[in-house]
DNA sequence: CCGCAACTTGACGCCATGTCAAGAGATCAG
DNA sequence: CTGATCTCTTGACATGGCGTCAAGTTGCGG
């Protein structure tokens, strides 16, 4: 196991990720072996399907991005709009780096990938949830709102379907979808005062 | 070609469409056939590949739904507001109506397919510019948008995949959604009057 | 009766995932 | 040194879609 330098677990997890990033829609398992070196049947000693291979590629960006402490800066805002505005930093910044194992995941069509994608977005769905009810706190959140009803909305602002729509598709830089979806939330959620 | 009541191009376009409006995910050519009550290569006689399969019945669904009617109702509206409230019921009530073939076409990860559901995609778009610059020709546009951004806008808000979230994901009842997407798109839109 | 058009049956090629079997080469324990 | 084990290799094979090909069959119009 620790012959190699580095694992080739790890050097599979990087490579996986770095082709998935270059955006060619095709990455087959044999694109991956080449690309890491090793044969085809040897990527199956180490993950036994696809799906897993994609599955434990998320998990290593958000150990190597360290996604957990992009988080809790969000966690620790003392106003719900801060908190509001962290989030959308922390999780619209994420959305980048994993864009293309995203996309890779969703592509997949069977139940094991729907259910490791929809358990990551139930995780941003918590972080919506968790906003909403620090703006609520505040007694700023509009009052024809639930908090449900809040926390469906923010969650389909941050969806990574609509920062492919408006980074990929329309051109928009980073920083004005940003910016934007922060205008747009406050303008869904948030009573005027 | 006139010898069955009704011919088999018809029934084959008429079968796929309810085939993929159940929601299944797997609809294949052999699944089709058996529906339709042909050989699988019958149908190959009629659509050389699934991606025409497809695209032809999208189109079918376009005639037999009248989506040209549909929109026109939003192109005869007086005031901008108005023709972005009939823009937003056209195109969102028929979401639901295609929106079985718009995944099973997004799920195709061929070019023809991107391309067939990228036009549509732009068509959609078209409606939201003319909706965007009859709101711009009244004055209402708030000054800090270009008509550019207020499309990009605008268009995301009308995505499928927004659609999906809220609707399918979330539970929100048809009204509920067009009504929010009104209110979203006129406070991102919209200036204060 | 001829011929054509629509359809059938059955076989095949292609391609990607995933499986299986039989090793090769390095390392480590005794 | 020997044997066990772990990682990886080569090569073959199954499966499940799509799409193709060839050789019928059926039914109708001329």
């Amino acid at each position: 196991m620790s012959r190699d330098q580095i694992s080739t677990k790890s050097r599979i997890l990087d490579t996986t990720w770095s082709l998935l990033e270059t955006g060619k829609s095709a990455v087959r398992m044999s694109d991956i072996a080449k690309a890491v070196g090793i044969s085809r049947q040897a990527l199956y000693l180490h993950f036994p399907t696809r799906a897993e291979l994609l599955v434990a590629t998320t998990r290593h960006i958000d150990d190597v991005k360290n996604v957990e402490a992009r988080l809790e800066k969000s966690r620790s805002a003392t106003t719900g709009i801060d908190r509001l505005h962290a989030f959308i930093e922390a999780w619209g910044g994420y959305i980048p780096e994993i864009i293309g194992v995203s996309a890779a995941l969703r592509a997949m069509r069977d139940a094991e990938s729907a259910k490791a994608w929809d358990d990551r977005m139930q995780a941003v769905r918590h972080g919506c949830e968790a906003a909403v009810r620090a703006i609520a706190e505040d007694g700023r959140l509009k009052p024809e709102l639930t908090q449900r009803d809040a926390t469906d909305l923010l969650w389909t602002l941050l969806s990574v379907e609509t920062w492919e729509r408006l980074v990929r598709d329309c051109g928009w830089t980073q920083d004005r979808y940003e910016q934007t979806i922060k205008d747009l939330a406050e303008a869904a959620l948030v009573a005027r005062g």
